[in-house]
DNA sequence: TGTACATCAGTGAACGCGCGTTCACTGATGTAC
DNA sequence: TGTACATCAGTGAACGCGCGTTCACTGATGTAC
């Protein structure tokens, strides 16, 4: 694009994208109620009209930032797996990867604090818009997916009853999604970090103790 | 009051009562971020200006409004714990007031899930207020400090690791914390109230079976 | 190769909204004498 | 018991803010001929 280098001229080229990137910013910086189309359209140097030919509106702005953070969620997730030692026993193995994606994801939303919020928002439909008749799938959540594959596994290996494993993994995310939470945004906000690990792990113990049972 | 009977007068008697109720009724209706003066104001029938003669200013009536739904949640939790029967075994007793209070902690959250988020919203700091130097302590969240002592007895049953216990708990709250948005205002919100009960309960085994091991 | 023209992607001004908050003020209350 | 006056608890108008969204418009682009 001629643009990107001279800079300045009537068509962005790539207003779609340059707007994506300021809203994933101002989420990182305070969270989904501070993505906001004047500011963004401000950001890239654009007029907040122009947003209205890339965007439904705000709410479509917001949705895009969403499915943008929940890819990074399930990103930090496999990393951190990816970091994980194997192991020959198999049944360690698989528990290893429950808790490094969990760790992964709890590590997401602590570093990330903004875009973990976001991932989890909800753009609510304008006052009094009507509701759909059947409502729209929601689409699936790749963090959750993740996990309720490495659980699988890990119950695999048990003697888990079958049938109650997608609740098993219901509850799994429960925990590290309330965790996230008390720690980023709520009553544990303020642990100093050596306490918040000890947190971390007694969760973590909870999960793969749930997981057995389960 | 002779206010209460003729009506209309000047003075209205108890003002900040009636602000207070205004204001929870909004966090009912909407949550945390529908709690708003001017709307408060209105609907007791008084100018805006009056309610700054009663609260610092739209933070104080925030968090009066969080203290209130905090002891309703505690509240729910302590009937839910009430309503549950006895056993001789004091290690079952001790189990069951541990699920009962996390049914209880669910089923307020899913009743009441504008007032339960504003139990724990974070009222923000002005931008940028200088943070004080030493930030106020966290009053006691008396949730919590339900879940704890009811693990605490749970955990004084069996064998398990003390030291470790102040961390199980807040493994427990995030458990319930967890669960509680993921089912509010999460992605979980469309489960029929069948399936629900199913994550509830996974929820709650894993919340027992950790309490085992932490 | 040049040009007319349709289409695309922006602009700038404006509307209406509701908010928090402050100002100068006034009506009501109750207390000292 | 009556009255002057301080104090308390309201009013109404206004300020400034930033938002989402829409309108009529124009500059730039690229394509058909």
């Amino acid at each position: 694009m001629a643009a990107t280098s001279a800079g300045k001229t009537y068509h962005h080229g790539d207003l779609r994208n340059a707007l994506i990137c300021a809203a994933v910013d101002l989420a990182t910086e305070g969270g989904p109620e501070r993505v906001v189309l004047r500011e963004a359209a401000r950001r890239v140097g654009v007029s907040p009209t122009a947003a209205y030919r890339h965007f439904d509106g705000r709410g479509e702005l917001l949705r895009t930032v969403r499915t943008h953070a929940r890819r990074e969620l399930a990103a930090a997730m496999e990393r951190a797996a990816a970091r994980e030692p194997g192991a020959d026993d198999p049944g360690l193995a698989a528990e290893r990867r429950v808790t490094a994606l969990c760790r992964g994801y709890v590590g997401f939303a602590v570093e990330q604090p903004g875009l973990y919020r976001a991932a989890f928002c909800v753009p609510g439909p304008a006052v009094d818009e009507p509701l759909p008749v059947r409502p729209p799938a929601e689409p699936e959540i790749l963090a959750f997916t993740l996990l309720r594959e490495a659980l699988e596994a890990l119950a695999g290996q048990g003697a888990a009853r079958p049938g109650g494993r997608p609740a098993t993994a219901a509850a799994a995310w429960s925990a590290v999604h309330g965790l996230s939470l008390l720690l980023v945004d709520g009553p544990l906000r303020r642990l100093s970090a050596q306490r918040r690990g000890v947190v971390v792990e007694a969760t973590l113990a909870m999960v793969v103790s749930g997981a057995a049972v389960g």
